[in-house]
DNA sequence: CGACCAGCCCAAAGCGCTTTGGCGTTCCCG
DNA sequence: CGGGAACGCCAAAGCGCTTTGGGCTGGTCG
């Protein structure tokens, strides 16, 4: 069933068919109501191939998401905010385009999804510092935003992003205050900006008590459970071992809690540990009590907010750069306590 | 830069540039050298929504991955899952649609896909026992693989699954043989046919050495750490608790992990585990000992095998149904020892 | 009463590509 | 040397929709 079709069915034109269906003012009330009772008895849908060419806009939006470049590592998180942009773009009548690519494609990804139109708007995940796909999507010209910011990139754009840089200055004061002046940062690639900017929200608080860099606990690594498990045996196995942990993820601080299980420590006894907690429908810290004290940030919610964000400029382009910092909430749960002596590791 | 800018450059036809780009046979060696050099030299690339109107293809398969039905829980699987997918699309020219559904939403939006023409193709996940989307999609007649399989119907269409069924049975056995004769389930929603099989081959393993179902041991919900976790407090709170348990999911497992650790159980001396293990890039069991003995099978090959199924399908549609049976990896970690006594729980 | 203006509707021209049906050359072979 | 196939190219007709630029009513106002 196509225009053509219900047009002669209805014995309007082709004209007034779409114009009815599609809101416009000049067809009557009363020849609208007649045109859409036939659009839904024949259940006739425009085909949206034909409606992008004419149109030029392609009601899809991509994602196009980084492939972990060591070990080919998907980020669990995308699929969180996938989930939460995807609702909104369905309002909006948009669909979603994935692209789960190696860093070394992506751009010819970006060019090629440009000069082929298949979209009308990109979303930007996992920037680095300094990322360069930035200044490509700015020359492209399409819209885009992009999840996460990139330290030393001058120019504006739009972005959503977490307070990371202040969320682990709480979260290493927290621990200061507890009395540890020995905490381990296990934090994701360094290259990643966000990684980089927790990491310098650590070291600031740090410093702020005059305690120094040690690159000893400081280690990045692709955000797995086995990233936090061996981090965490090797750190423990250092002479002067951490008394508490930073983790950059749920999955780190899972990974630290096996750790810990075969050395015989107890979280929150012998070893405190707070986690970055992207609040992941699978993953819940908890629902009553939280296990860890923990940074919790949902990346389902940030993906709502991006794609609103990218919704607004691609509606109206000329309103100007849009950036949102969300903060996160601060949950103490029962993974911290007051630092004790050198934990000991009773290997097991 | 389009078609017919760069046939004017060339000085030739719309035709000969378009099937010189397409490989057609009717143009010569020579022009068709010269028409590539141009193209990329400009880099010329044709429009997909122009391309996609005039051949009725579009160059996109969809996968519709269904919000889990209480709880709003998005399966992280599927993100390997769809990495392994789209490998096998992006050779093949495709482009990969998502959409996050709810259940209910799920009929309208399959009429609505094939009505607007968006994809060539549609996978379904997460098929349910009966599950009513399969004859939809038969009556729609557009080309879809399932991921996985659906228990009670009967006619043929295409899928590629893992032989859950056999896994747990395996497992179960290899349980028995190590003494344990009370073996608990936590296993994934029942209404899913993967979860369905597994609990069938399970039960078909006890029942072979003579052991009844006993329901209370057997428990169903969303794989999260959760509710691995509360199921555990649960079965080894009852009088005559477990002393073996068999997890859907490595999250599953991971909370089982944690429930343990609250009472102060160990994983193989006190109680045994096998987890049935998607292999997620994120969530390895081990890189040298597998940390839980597991029945292995990696969903990111899964999602390449039903991509070049569908592949073929769209290819050659007249070349009868594909099925795959893939059979997962029995792989012996640090899990599971032999039965002692009903574990006591020193409440920690 | 005539001019004008809304109000409704329509025909036709794209959007950028593929593909059908031909049209000139060239080349080969009888 | 002439006829026909083979080759290489082209003009034009779609694909199914939107949108421009009217055209025809019927009502209103000077």
């Amino acid at each position: 069933m196509n225009l053509k079709e219900l047009a002669s069915k209805l014995g309007l034109s082709q004209t007034t068919v779409s114009r009815a269906l599609n809101g416009y003012p000049e067809v009557s009330e009363a020849t609208r109501l007649r045109v859409e009772a036939a659009a839904a008895l024949h259940n006739y849908q425009p085909n949206v191939r034909a409606k992008a060419l004419a149109t030029g806009r392609s009601m899809a939006i991509a994602h196009i998401v980084p492939l972990g470049s060591e070990h080919e590592i998907v980020n669990p998180v995308f699929a969180d905010f996938i989930a939460g942009a995807g609702a909104v773009y369905a309002q909006h009548g948009y669909v979603t385009h994935l692209s789960i690519v190696k860093e070394t494609d992506e751009q010819k990804i970006y060019r090629d999804i440009a000069a082929k139109g298949t979209v009308d708007g990109i979303i930007v995940h996992a920037p680095r510092v300094r990322d360069g796909r930035i200044e490509l999507l700015q020359q492209i010209g399409l819209p885009f935003v992009v999840h996460g910011r990139s330290s030393g990139v001058a120019s504006d754009y739009n972005w959503v992003d977490v307070n990371n840089r202040r969320a682990f200055e709480r979260a290493t004061n927290f621990l200061m205050d507890l009395g540890h002046h020995r905490i381990g940062l296990i934090n994701g690639i360094e290259e990643l900006d966000f990684a980089a900017r927790r990491r310098a929200g650590y070291l600031s608080a740090l410093a702020s008590r005059g305690i120094g860099e040690d690159p000893g606990i400081i280690r990045s690594g692709e955000m797995t459970e086995h990233h936090g498990y061996a981090t965490t045996r090797a750190l423990l196995g250092l002479p002067d071992p951490p008394t508490a942990l930073l983790a950059s993820s749920m999955i780190i601080a899972f990974g630290i809690r096996r750790a810990l299980d075969d050395l015989g420590l107890r979280l929150n006894r012998d070893i405190s540990v707070i986690a970055h907690d992207d609040d992941l429908s699978y993953f819940e810290n908890g629902p009553d009590i939280p296990i860890f004290t923990a940074l919790r940030s949902s990346v389902r919610q940030a993906g709502q907010r991006v794609a609103r964000l990218l919704m607004a400029q691609i509606s109206k382009p000329q309103s100007g750069f849009m950036q949102e910092l969300l903060e996160v909430d601060f949950v103490v749960g029962q993974s911290t306590g007051p630092a004790r002596q050198t934990p000991t590791a009773r290997q097991g």
